[in-house]
Formats: C-alpha cells, structure tokens, sequence
DNA sequence: TCATTTACGCAACAAAGTTGCATAAATATT
DNA sequence: AATATTTATGCAACTTTGTTGCGTAAATGA
C-alpha cells in the first residue's frame, strides 16, 4: 500500500517526514529501531520529530512496536537460584504489568515447541506477556 | 539459597556489592531493572560497578535478562498495512537474528493460547526468538 | 602477611529519550 | 484562491541511560 494511502486510512495528514519514514520500511520488510530511521534520514527528518512520529504510527496502529533484547532490559534470578529448583529452565513466560509496570516470572510454564519458517534457527525464546496482575486487577 | 552460596556456585568472589544486589533481588521475586536496583541501593552501590555486576551475573547464569517493551524497542509495519492482508493480528511472533541484529516478523505464526497463572489477565503477547537467520546461517 | 588478581568508584563521554516553544506546513473555511 | 485554523516540524536545552579508562581498594592464594 502507498504511504499517502496509509496515511489516510489511519486518519493522518500527509506530511514528507511521515511519507518519508514508511518509505523506509516498505523498502525494507524487516523491523526498523529509531536510530536506524535516525541515519537513513538523516539531513531530512529532525531527530524529535522521527520519535513523535513513530509515536502517533503506533497509536494510530500503523506501527507495531518489538520489544528488543539488548538494551533497557530487567533482571530476575534464575530458577536455578531458588530453593526449590524448578526444572532448570529459562525457557519460561514473563509477564508484565501495564499499569504498576512489574514484570514476573511464570515458572510453571513452558514456552511450547513451534514450527518457525524455513532457514532460521531458534536457540533464545522471549515470551513477553502484558496484561494486569493480581494486585492490580 | 543465601547470596554467598550463589557467588561461590558461580565461580564469582563475594563482594559488598554483589551481595547487596542478590539480597535485593531475594527480597522482590519479581525483575528489576538497573535503575530500580540503583535507587534501592543509592549511595551504597556504584551506577558503573551496578552495570558490570549485572553483565558478570548475566554472564554466569545467576540472572537472566527479559526484554522490556517500553524502551529500546524497533518498529515493524502492522499486517493490515501490506499489500496483502494476512489476517489482521499482531499476535505474531518476532525472530531476532544475533549476526547481523536484524528483526522480522514471522507472519505465518500465531501465538498459541496458553493457560496463565490464576489473577493474571493478559492482553498483549511478544514473542522475541532469537537464533540466526537465513542470510547469516 | 604479602603478592596477585579482580572488583570498585570516579570522571568523562556518548547515546537515547523528553519537553517547551516559535515557525512552518497541511487542512478547513469562506 | 486567499485566509484562518489546526497540527506537525525543527531547534535548543535538558535528563536519563549506557560506555570506557584508569587509579585505588578489596578479595583470594601463596
């Protein structure tokens, strides 16, 4: 689909940086950080203006965000670490709260085996979970 | 189990400063971002030295890091966005290749419903998988 | 107790993310 | 088609987060 067109569709004025960025991922298909979209326009698009721009993308839903596993993440101890000795696996669910932003470990749960595409090789799951917990709820 | 028996299970020297990060994390049961733990233990614990316990922790198997999905994170176009409309979920799982740290998402795939912990009400999935991808195998 | 190794704290820096505001550009109105 | 209104942009300044180097202190081993 054509930028303007999307643009459009989720209710959004048309402007060069916001054409200028789905440009840059439909060329692409593959999912793009800040700073990737920093470099590739640069000179073009303003560093703050990328960030509210991939803000209002995803709200409207033209974005969908992807948690990344290399910066800003937290820490738990692993199973192995507790008294009771939970199987030694990290292959676990974690779940975080949206609202008091908390994040657990599901210990009894297993992410289960899943048929992935052609040519890539699994070795680290990340189940990520958000939703409201117990004492939020 | 007590944070000195941790240390020595794991090959690492029992530290002032180990020591009170495992004695923080005994007392959460939940995971703790790095600037959780540098309030809790302001003035007590160095930001830098905090940095480098956690990448040792890691390191060693004592902790294990979960992505965090506010910060840091990449964007990819939504499905309903694509030329053709692969059924308008972003239940999706997201394969992260470790060579050359690019995402995808796997649009064939959908996050299989699971049982959750009792009190736990979820409404948003990420599965992160990690591996290498067709270009760097 | 002394030598060696490893961790710590500090300073300085780099990168990532936020806020406010004046200006420019996009739609709406006449 | 010109003008008014709304919304987005760019810039400056700032905060937070993460990194590197190095001298000192602390932990282990002899």
């Amino acid at each position: 689909m054509k930028p303007e067109q999307i643009l459009i569709q989720h209710d959004l004025r048309k402007t060069q940086g916001r054409i200028m960025v789905l440009q840059e991922f439909s060329k692409h298909d593959k999912a793009l950080a800040h700073n990737e979209l920093q470099h590739a326009l640069a000179g073009k698009v303003d560093r703050v203006t990328l960030y509210r721009i991939l803000d209002q993308f995803e709200k409207k839903g033209v974005l969908h965000k992807i948690p990344d596993d290399e910066v800003s993440v937290k820490y738990a101890l692993c199973a192995h670490n507790h008294e009771i000795d939970h199987q030694h696996s990290d292959d676990h669910a974690h779940f975080k709260c949206n609202d008091c932003s908390e994040t657990f470990c599901i210990d009894d749960f297993t992410i289960p085996n899943m048929k992935i595409p052609e040519g890539f090789k699994v070795t680290e799951k990340f189940l990520l979970l958000g939703g409201v917990c117990k004492k939020c709820a």
